[in-house]
RNA sequence: GCUCACGUAGCCCAACCGGCAGAGGCAGGGCACUUAAAAUGCCCCCAGUGUGGGUUCGAAUCCCACCGUGAGCACCA
């Protein structure tokens, strides 16, 4: 009876389900493992195979732990709000809610099917009543804690989809990252939660991370903190002043001119009459411009003088003010001293408009640069600055900004790029707000025990005539009394944005059923933090830095017991697919395309082929479920870990899926000898023998690397190694039962239905998820021979093959009697031996 | 434009702290089994590590520059 997973794979998965072998339990006499997977939303397209990658890795570990002894809690659920549902709703006009449960279903099923094994019983959706209504709770602790609040904000509107979006969900090219659609400036009351409280507890703590580097990167940039000086100037006769920030207050003898941001406040106020129409002209012109266009020609600068002057409060020098875009309203003060000597940026802007450039820093060491050629961006040592030469730049920072601070022009600042979070959507399919709103427009938090606020059903999806969410649509739902007063109140007509649901899963995984509350501490305590976190790249920021600040704030509240939810990260890397396309950039699929003289042709038309992200109009796409009917679901699985290292991209070959699939039949041929009545004949050769010598070497080295590289995520080696395992053992005609149990322990976690099925053949009642994983034998790892290769200058000229233990000098004297060394070494002086035991041998020679 | 990662056989990928370039797989070739084919088994072929410099007794591995690919960022004062 030869393998074959469709019969096998669909009964493990029914056993499992049966008996919940996967149940997490809250085991206080066993280390616990908790191991996650970044939850899909579920969208339409079902599985593609991008997500089994990283649910197949942290399967293996959490199959691996069990086996180790701990209590692994491995949980599964749908990121389930969210825009796509809500327009296909519109299109389809059916329900989200039920669109999302199509989707789910059908994620459910596609994930059932390559046997992971879930917690199914922790099962979560965030667009449940069962769940938003703690999302809800959450909320309401945010906003008793002032960190939600409401106020009017430049936003990103996107017009084709009728709502804000967070500066996170917009492209640099000013278009929605999801659908490339649009977005412009608006001014709109949206409510707003101040992760900027939390900005340096969130760039400290990643310090304590087993994160990637350029993740971590990632968000401290994106947090950009910065260390410098706010900096008043006076305007030169008028009854005004505007602070500047900089991070070089030691330049500040530097600064050659002001720059406002055309929106700043005092703009109208200091402007002179003889340059008003150019400022008001260009003002406008910069903000009509959209932000695509402003990036589009970011090189070159433009600006006006707007004909006032500002007082230097250092050295009282008057320098002017002018208006450029390349200043930001939005971030620090909204205006710059320029230090053009000191600045690219400021450096392109005078030799642009031919304003001076006086350099004030020196390099401790050699000439200084021109300084009306470039720009010197490095410390150094102060120079032309009065009192102040000589000193290097980080004193001359400190004594600057003490100097300021004592006649009150300046102090010490730290400034972030990250911006408060903008938290409410236009949008219907999401969580409400639990608030409501009195008719003087304040808001007013509704009490626990009235949660969840429901979503009222809708059938019409899209915002109201005047342009209110369509929320606004319930009119039944949308009045209420105040909580206390009774007063006739509205209720929020936003809802939150989908990152809010995935703010916090991983804590309701902790106590998924629990309705009393959010999560119970004991089961908090128990299972947080997560020990290992696997996703895509694609959430470095939004997500990863969204959680941590929900997670902070619920740990300063005791409602968790860790400073940070995600203890070590790794990011799958993507896979691709060959794609092929003519000259007229049309796409083929791969059935169409044929190979001659390692050219390729569709039709008689040349085609090129090129690795590209996998895409629906590429034609590039690889279903699982299709892959999952041919080969099975182990193959599946083994497959996408053999590929090559979990966090590289690399491109989906089918052909290569081929060889993971013959090896799992040579596996089941190592077990099951053919016979002809079809019977489960064990193999003759799996004997209740004691293994040779070279056989228990084999095992243990097989179970360390097999080990070793599941704990390092090395799930491509430890397949080679179980593929040389298998190798061996198919020229044995004796293979011990022993040996033969562990090799299945090592498979299962890659390969878990035929790990089962195996197990169970060779008479095993009991399930393989909780045997005991193998140990080894370091010392058996070592062989006592090892072979010594022998370098003449660098080059190889000789192996030997000695005792591991033996002496310097006489492996040296065994080299130097060796024929092809003594070539080498003829008539030279030897100048030199480098011995590392057991690695090499090199002789230096002149 | 800036930052980071990666370039090893026809293809996907190994190679520990700098020490024999090859573990595994795909594709290709040969032989065996077979009436034949598929499947299977055994064997074989194939690169000197993107390019150019440098450090070193010794470099795929460390350093510099360039080229290519991928990802991220977008004037953050």
């Amino acid at each position: 009876m030869p393998y074959d997973p469709a019969t096998i794979e669909p009964r493990w998965q029914t056993f499992w389900e049966d008996n919940k072998t996967f149940r997490a339990v809250e085991d206080r006499t066993r280390p616990k493992y908790y191991v996650l997977d970044m939850f899909p939303y579920p969208s339409g397209a079902g599985l593609h195979v991008g997500h089994p990658e990283g649910y197949t890795a942290t399967d293996i570990v959490a199959r691996y732990k069990r086996m180790a002894g701990f209590s692994v809690l491995h949980p599964m659920g749908w990121d389930a709000f969210g825009l796509p549902a809500e327009r296909a709703a519109v299109r389809e006009e059916i329900h989200p809610a039920e669109i999302t449960k199509r989707n789910t279903d059908n994620f459910r099923r596609q994930i059932k099917r390559l046997g992971f094994s879930y917690d199914w019983d922790r099962e979560v959706d965030t667009s449940s009543e069962a769940y938003y209504r703690w999302t809800q709770w959450i909320f309401l602790r945010l906003h008793e804690q002032g960190l939600a609040y409401q106020a009017e904000v430049p936003v990103n509107w996107c017009p084709a989809l009728g709502t804000v979006l967070a500066n996170e969900e917009v492209s640099p090219d000013g278009t929605y990252k999801e659908t490339g659609d649009p977005v412009e400036k608006r001014m709109m009351r949206q409510w707003m939660l101040r992760i900027t409280a939390y900005a340096d507890r969130l760039t400290d703590d990643l310090q304590d991370l087993d994160w990637p580097e350029p993740v971590k990167k990632m968000q401290r940039d994106w947090i950009g903190r910065s260390h410098g000086a706010e900096v008043q100037f006076r305007v030169d006769g008028a009854d005004a002043e505007f602070t500047v920030f900089t991070t070089r207050p030691d330049t500040l003898f530097g600064a050659t001119y002001c720059v406002l941001a055309p929106e700043h406040e005092l703009v109208a106020q200091i402007t002179t009459d003889e340059h008003r129409a150019e400022v008001v002209a260009y003002a406008d012109r910069s903000a009509r411009r959209s932000e695509r266009d402003r990036r589009a020609d970011a090189k070159e600068k433009t600006g006006v003088f707007i004909g006032a002057f500002a007082v230097n409060p250092i050295n009282d020098e008057k320098i002017p003010v002018w208006i450029a875009d390349y200043v930001l309203a939005g971030y620090g003060t909204g205006a710059i001293m320029a230090v053009p000597a000191h600045d690219e940026r400021d450096h392109a802007f005078a030799t642009a408009f031919d304003l001076p450039i006086r350099d004030v820093v020196r390099p401790a060491h050699g000439s200084a640069p021109d300084a009306r050629q470039t720009a010197f961006l490095t410390d150094g040592v102060a120079c032309n600055s009065g009192a102040y030469d000589g000193l290097e730049t980080a004193v001359c920072k400190e004594r600057i900004v003490i100097d300021l601070e004592k006649v009150g022009a300046g102090r010490a600042r730290v400034q972030y790029a990250l911006r408060d979070w903008l938290f409410s959507r236009q949008r219907y399919w999401g969580e409400p707000f639990p608030l409501v709103k009195t008719p003087d427009g304040t808001a007013v938090p509704l009490p626990d025990d009235v949660l969840p606020i429901t979503l009222p059903h809708l059938t019409e999806f899209k915002p109201t005539a005047d342009g209110r969410p369509p929320l606004a649509r319930a009119s039944d739902w949308l009045q209420v009394p105040h909580p206390e007063t009774g007063e006739p109140c509205e209720r929020e007509t936003n809802t939150m944005p989908q990152w809010a649901g995935s703010c916090w899963y991983y804590l309701r995984f902790c106590d998924a059923r629990n309705d009393q509350e959010a999560w119970s501490s004991e089961n908090e305590k128990y299972w947080m933090p997560v020990d290992l976190y696997i996703g895509g790249t694609e959430h470095a920021v939004l997500h990863l830095l969204y959680a941590r600040f929900w997670h902070k704030v619920l740990f300063d509240l005791e409602l968790v017991s860790t400073k940070e939810p995600f203890q070590k990260l790794f990011n799958q890397g993507m896979i691709r697919a060959y794609s092929y396309k003519d000259s007229s950039g049309r796409y083929y699929h791969e059935s169409d395309v044929e190979r001659r003289d390692g050219k390729l042709f569709a039709n008689g038309i040349e085609l090129s082929g090129q690795v590209e992200k996998m895409s629906k109009s590429k034609l590039n796409v690889v279903n699982p479920d299709h892959i999952i009917d041919a080969y099975g679901a182990d193959a599946m699985r083994l497959y996408e870990m053999f590929m090559g290292p979990l966090e590289m991209a690399k491109p989906w070959q089918t052909s290569g899926i081929e060889g993971v699939s013959r090896f799992l039949n040579r596996v089941w041929r190592l077990f099951f000898a053919e016979s002809e009545d079809g019977d489960d004949s064990i193999h003759p050769s799996i004997q209740d023998v004691n293994a040779d010598d070279d056989t228990t070497k084999l095992r243990h080295a097989t179970v360390a690397a097999v080990t070793e590289d599941i704990e390092n995520l090395r799930f491509n080696t430890a397949i080679s190694r179980m593929m040389e395992f298998v190798n061996v053992m198919n020229q044995r005609d004796v293979r011990p039962r022993s040996v033969m149990g562990d090799f299945i322990k090592l498979l299962a976690p890659f390969a878990p239905h035929l790990g089962e099925e195996l197990w169970h053949r060779l008479g095993h009642a009991d399930t393989i998820a909780f045997e005991s994983w193998p140990t080894f034998d370091p010392s058996l790892l070592q062989e006592d021979t090892v072979t010594v290769p022998v370098q003449v200058n660098g080059k190889v000229r000789a192996r030997l093959e000695v005792s591991k233990d033996l002496e310097e000098d006489a492996v040296v004297a065994l080299a130097r009697e060796d024929p092809a060394v003594q070539k080498h070494l003829a008539d030279k002086e030897l100048r030199k031996i480098i011995y590392r035991p057991g690695r090499m041998l090199n002789l230096v020679v002149s």
